[in-house]
DNA sequence: CTGTTAGCGCGTTCAG
DNA sequence: CTGAACGCGCTAACAG
């Protein structure tokens, strides 16, 4: 068979035209009669011709690959969801495109090293998608002066660099003020919530938290502010030491689904019934929330909506298609089942 | 800052050296003294100089990167966990060598085009990691064609392909027997297996409880093979339509975690406690097993290990070091924790 | 040991 | 409309 690579000096010789002729009709060039075109493509075809990208990008600069940043640690049963499937969404997006994707981790994990630098400086991708929560000033510069199309996914740049950068994200605090009114709405008024110890969106999600009791005049009462590791287990223990206050509380705002699931177990093993006795609101809407008994009520995150607009707009600005400039705030929305209940 | 991007010449000029001295210093061939070789690393690294790997691959023919195919469609709570630690796992492992990955699908979702071929024929990676269950001929010939390192990752390839192919996989007739004898070790006679419609690995499951069943001069009665589809939901369904024959049995191998969590939800709802009135042993050592209540007793299948080897592997060929041909079935084990008890 | 000279496969002027 | 010629940045003979 063809063993051997087919150039499009082959085909120019099959076809009895030159290489450049060749080139033009592959890439659609008007140049060309339609006629020559067809026939040429035809001869493509047959042979399974495919351009040599590392040849076309060295004349073009263009790799027709994206650089999709991707964090590490997410495999776990803590925030693997959410992420596990936000990666099969970008991964189904740019899918549509005749793109490539490569995946990096933002840092080497062994030698620190910037991923996103190293794959700018390699010249392996015409554009990046970000889904990371910081970057160094090394990056920004980096990023900024190669004038790479960027887009941020999920998470928010820093809002010194937020106007001269592309992103889509979700609104945090109204996530946190939604679960909350829910709350308040079913006749609640002592309400705790669980937050992380650290990362910005749940700052804001406790930010709306407080908003929404102060604005229906409720005490809000800093000790009321649980701060845990965001894993199913360090919920659970968190449950055991908080479990005084739990039992005057009658409502628990979980700001991820897995502590909302954490929380819920070791209820369960205080005897505690969701939702009779304490109602329980998670945040992330991860798929196991609908098997869980009760099921979960809670907040979900367009993430869907979000990626296809993130995708989409990377791939205009490679083709140099017009659309807007992309700095979204999605809402995120409510998602009513069984684990919140009246009072 | 530099804006413009730096090349060997630049960097020759500085030196007052030719490029390809500048060229042989990068790569560190002995030709050149090291005292020269020294300082031209120190320049490069100063303008941040890194190779751009598209003229460097039209010349080497080779991209210092790695295909990645991997499935679509295990984002959701039935196969998630395992295929996503999977993931994370091959990521990290190549994170320690300097090869860059592209990940993509078996085939495109939307055109049903083959991205083995498709990164075959662009040229944009130099070896193949496969997470697939088939292959067609065309794809089989293509690269065996090519000639391109390829390793199949816990998939088997098929037999009449194994000799011509490096693998590693594990093995799941021993992962059946192991699971099935743990349950026949703890007094248990009247065992049922619930397994997938399709897929060999379920196939092989089954074979080994079959197996193990005979060797222990116990009936093996097809009835008692429960074929259903492998999610949460559908397991949680198949208990119903065969409750019946569930209340005689002492105990259930579910040939996925996933399905074992679902199995014990309806259980639970028919009033069935686990592990007091039914036995209950699952198959992938997800996570989560960990977490649920009573903790899951479950076959484990040595990923990391797996992953490790084939990473290796086809990294070694990929640098031209010499090690052994990879073709290994390896021994998943039993993790023991509550969910089956003695009769 | 080092510089010069060819390509690698493709895109792109620039003539014709 | 089409072909010849050059260059993208790098590696690899081939001389010196």
């Amino acid at each position: 068979m063809n063993k051997k690579k087919v150039t499009i000096r082959d085909i120019a010789k099959i076809a009895g035209v030159s290489h450049s002729t060749v080139s033009r009709s592959l890439n659609d060039n008007d140049m060309i009669p339609e006629k020559t075109r067809d026939r040429i493509k035809e001869i493509a075809k047959e042979l399974g011709f495919e351009f040599n990208y590392s040849a076309r990008s060295l004349s073009t600069s263009k790799t027709g690959t994206i650089g999709l940043i991707f964090p590490l640690g997410f495999d776990d049963i803590a925030t693997g969801p959410f992420f596990n499937s936000m990666i099969n969404g970008i991964r189904k997006q740019l899918a549509q495109t005749s793109y490539d994707t490569i995946i990096d981790f933002p840092k080497n994990p062994f030698t620190g090293e910037s991923n996103i630098k190293k794959l700018i400086n390699r010249r392996k991708v015409d554009g990046l998608l970000l889904v990371v929560q910081t970057l160094n000033e090394d990056e920004w510069r980096f990023i900024l002066d190669s004038k790479i199309p960027t887009i941020f996914l999920h998470f928010r740049p820093p809002t010194s660099a937020a106007g001269k950068v592309e992103f889509v994200c979700t609104d945090n605090f109204s996530g946190g003020y939604l679960a909350t009114e829910h709350l308040i709405q079913l006749g609640h008024k002592n309400i705790l919530t669980f937050t992380g110890k650290e990362g910005y969106e749940f700052e804001n999600r406790t930010m709306g938290y407080k908003t929404v009791l102060a604005d229906n005049n409720l005490e809000v009462d800093e000790k009321k502010i649980v701060f845990c590791d965001i894993s199913y287990d360090a919920a659970y223990e968190c449950v055991k030491s908080s479990i005084e206050m739990i039992k005057q509380s009658s409502a628990i705002f979980a700001q991820t689904d897995i502590m909302a699931l954490g929380i819920m177990a070791a209820l369960k093993d205080f005897g505690i019934r969701v939702p009779e006795d304490i109602s329980v609101i998670g945040y992330d809407d991860i798929e196991y929330g609908k098997y869980h008994t009760p099921k979960l009520t809670t907040i979900h995150q367009p993430a869907e909506k979000l990626i296809e607009m993130g995708c989409k707009r990377l791939v205009d600005k490679l083709s140099g298609k017009k659309s807007e400039k992309l700095q979204k705030v999605i809402e995120p929305t409510l998602t009513i089942r069984q684990s919140a209940a009246k009072v």
